[in-house]
DNA sequence: ACGGACATCCAAACCGCTTTGGATTTCGTC
DNA sequence: GACGAAATCCAAAGCGGTTTGGATGTCCGT
């Protein structure tokens, strides 16, 4: 294997100029089909493989895309940041661009966007979940960094480019479904309410609710990191209470598992005395498939989501004069067995 | 935000030479302190910051760590992985350098390693699930490329450096505290069994029972991708046997919640009627902790050893000469509320 | 036989930084 | 006051590609 050659003593090799043979083998067009094929087997056979930084010095693009995660990321992230990565990983491969992570304290932030921009780390970067007081947009426009949105920057909808799901329609649907199924008292686990997906299922629900002329009620709402105790200990409190819900709406599989716990901590039934539904990103250490799922859930694939980010911003990249474009996923509303009939009391 | 500005324009702002800018914001000590405090206020001023790939194409150092991952690496692996990679990132930013990811085609997998060597795209990668025929470290010992493994090869403790947490110990000693508890009968719901890990956990499962004089039986021991249904649909299987099991060791805290949820549906009690200890990775979250943990359990944080991971490659491509270094963590034993005494029958 | 249109190929500049190998100045010493 | 060492600073040569602006050669029609 030998290492370590070069354009130029490739060059020489072929007794033709470096010019030539970068032409030859970056497809340009003023190569005769001879030489460029004389070129290509002696790069191969010589295993010649351009160095990147120096490319990426001279052409001025950086082909990478960064994601940049401060350290405390509120938990729930992280698996289906992972599976977001994932999707968008293989976009990037499959164009020839790089992904570069950094991972920084959260008052670093900023900086690491700067020094991105800055320093020509990547071309462009992806935010990752929004929050109603989201700036991080500003910054890249400032600092004149491509970027997607993964999910959406409440109120710069038209002026950025996004993908997201509709949440406000899932969790809507995922309500009315159960109260068709006669459920009246329902309680919503949602996430951090200060994102705004969190918000927008939420609104969700409670125009389900206000529809059918309910009230929302209060103690029935919980809102916080999606972990697995989270959806135990709330659902354990609300079902031990005078008056208690016959369903829960849980804003992810993890906390819903945690629910259904505490329903059998309960010595109750899940989708007989007790309803779930949950929302289902398609995790894929966490399937809730098979001929009836576990869950009855909204579900759409995150990491789906991510492909299809990736090549938003690509297009982006390679057409920098290109409006905002955006694309809005529906989620799927699928029927387990965590759901049925409210309980006639 | 003046945008682009470069050293030659700084160093013509300055009326010093590239040479002496360079050196002064590097810290090279032939620049006097005054013009060092001038060079670094015009620099800040100005919002100068040098460009990576320039940099990177002159030093000859990518500044860049590699972690491929092929896309379908199994299911399990996903959120561990993302931990171990969230304390690996920390461990880079803090030192300067990037972390680029590439998620790859199963059979590309040689190939990305291939050209993370030949175009210089990182200094070195990390191995992630080491299987017991493993063989990316002669690839990469060829490739000069250096690397460190997460996890042992088995056969190549000795020439490669590496973090790995006592697995093998850490099961034997979980299944000694179930035989303290009086179980005979002990369930192992184990990873895949041709990772390393996974050999290294069975082999402490069987190690503690054949010291008790215990023969394992093979209709308790599965082996498979750590998921929750994995976990659920083979203890209940086994606990619907003639003769079931009353204690499951499990190799994730996913799958220990699938058996929880059998154990639950099966009308019995964890902890009570039927034991459990897990393996934890302290998954940020999976959270197993409060006054009494859910689960008893063999924790080691694997965010822990992303970082230490990072440490020891990072030290290899500063000091290239130095012996492989490895670190071997054992993992805690702690009790929580999935173990008690075998039920006398 | 000649001018122009193509087809090929090349020398050299350039990308923005680091680093080598001096050049110049300052300063203490004898 | 001359001299070597130490302190500062600089011009220019890389690093390994891409790209500009020709140069050269070939082929054609007239």
């Amino acid at each position: 294997m030998s290492k370590g050659i070069n354009l130029k003593e490739l060059s020489l090799r072929l007794n033709l100029s470096q010019t030539t043979v970068s032409r030859a083998l970056n497809g340009y067009p003023e190569v005769s089909a001879e030489t460029r094929k004389r070129v290509a087997e002696m790069a191969e056979k010589l295993g010649y493989a351009p160095n990147s930084q120096a490319r990426r010095l001279a052409t001025g693009r950086s082909m990478a895309i960064g994601h940049v995660i401060p350290r405390s990321i509120h938990e729930m992230m992280n698996p289906i940041f992972l599976e977001f990565i994932a999707g968008a990983g293989e976009t990037y491969s499959r164009h020839g661009y790089d992904m570069i992570i950094s991972v920084v304290e959260d008052d670093h932030e900023e900086d690491a966007y700067r020094q991105i921009a800055s320093r020509k780390k990547a071309d462009g970067v992806i935010i990752h979940g929004p929050a109603n007081n989201e700036r991080r947009h500003k910054l890249l426009q400032e600092l004149n960094l491509p970027f997607v949105v993964h999910g959406r920057i409440p109120g710069a909808e038209e002026e950025t480019s996004w993908i997201d799901m509709n949440n406000r329609r899932a969790f809507e649907r995922a309500t009315n479904l159960l109260l068709d199924l006669g459920h009246t008292r329902i309680a919503l686990l949602n996430g951090l309410e200060h994102m705004d997906f969190a918000r927008r299922r939420r609104r969700g629900f409670e125009d389900a609710l206000q529809a059918r002329g309910l009230a929302p009620e209060t103690s029935l709402m919980r809102s916080s990191d999606m972990t697995e105790p989270y959806g135990c200990d709330n659902a354990m409190e609300m079902l031990k209470s005078d008056n208690p819900p016959t369903a829960f709406l849980v804003s992810s599989m993890i906390s819903a598992i945690g629910v259904a716990r505490a329903i059998g901590q309960c010595g109750l039934k899940t989708g007989k005395d007790v309803s779930i539904i949950t929302h289902d990103d398609a995790l894929s250490f966490l399937p809730n498939s098979g001929e009836v799922p576990i869950f009855t859930c909204t579900r759409s694939s995150v990491r789906f989501a991510g492909e299809k980010a990736a090549e938003l911003l690509l297009d982006m990249i390679t057409i920098p004069t290109s409006a905002p474009k955006s694309l809005h996923l529906d989620a799927e509303l699928i029927l387990g067995q965590s759901t049925g009939p409210a309980p006639s009391s």
